[in-house]
DNA sequence: CACTTGCCTGGAGTGCACTCCAGGTCTTTA
DNA sequence: TAAAGACCTGGAGTGCACTCCAGGCAAGTG
């Protein structure tokens, strides 16, 4: 439940009235972003981004010629398909996992999909439980407003 | 996704054929469980019903001439209703800040309520996460099953 | 009466997913 | 040119929710 915490700031604030100044206005308007950039955008720390990268669930990263991470659009879509990942549940040895088997090649495909459809399973039995909650928070929470507490009907 | 593994196998599987001779035949056929038997019926650990004790997530559990746990139907209920607690993804420290609210009595009637709609609100939430994730799981899986893998298609 | 089994306690250990630190480099700003 | 700020690395630390351990007591069994 706090995966959610955060709402993204985007990396497309450039228009729009009061919109701060960029801190480093890459001159080329282009498809490489530092790490801040990402995390602003992505809503995971830095730290975050660089263990990501340790475990292996990201590609390479360009590095700039001093040896800074330099994301592409590209990056930042895998970004987003992993933290849909995360959203699922779904562990993150798991998602190193399919990490690997991309990395591998077209012919991990079968293995892949059959990853995303054992996710897709344990989704929806989650939302099955989770269902299955709210009958139960629901019949608390009229029962508690049926049956007020002391200190207020007098 | 790691909480719905077990089935419950049941204390009342006394009746039915070729039921296992009770290993402890209580001759009362009451309300007093032992840990291993709660442990048996809620899919719990005895560790972590001990643990529950500890951090104060149960009511004081009666004991046996000897010291031993000795847990009522309605402890059991309460076990039932905390594991509901917990599927809804609520941190231990959340449902145990609820148990001292009903420990403290009726008075605390309207802010178990509070507590259990932000739960609800949270679980609301949370469904919609996994539905959004549903679709783009389902369209990845999509994608891997209309391009099978180079390996298959010779 | 030894042995096994089930239970007790306080406290240490585990696995996960981050999160932070020390000590360093490079670039920009005053 | 000095200070500030963003970045780098390997490794240590954190918080959560258990999970296990050592050492001990009590009851039933061969």
């Amino acid at each position: 439940m706090t995966l959610t915490q955060r709402k993204q700031p985007g990396l497309d604030e450039t228009v729009g009235p009061c919109a701060p100044p960029k801190p480093v206005p890459r001159p080329d308007g282009q498809d490489r972003y530092t790490i801040s950039e990402v995390a602003a955008h992505t809503g995971l720390s830095v730290h975050t981004l660089r263990w990501y990268e340790r475990i292996g669930l990201m590609p390479t990263i360009d590095r700039s010629h001093t040896g800074q991470r330099r994301y592409t659009n590209r990056d930042l879509a895998w970004l987003s398909f992993v933290g849909k990942l995360r959203l699922t549940g779904m562990a993150v040895a798991d998602m190193v996992r399919y990490a690997d088997l991309v990395r591998q090649g077209d012919h991990t495909f079968a293995e892949r999909r059959a990853l995303l459809l054992a996710t897709r399973e344990s989704v929806l039995r989650r939302i099955g439980e989770l269902q299955d909650t709210l009958t139960v928070l629901d019949f608390k929470i009229d029962f508690y407003a049926d049956a007020p507490s002391a200190s207020e009907r007098l």
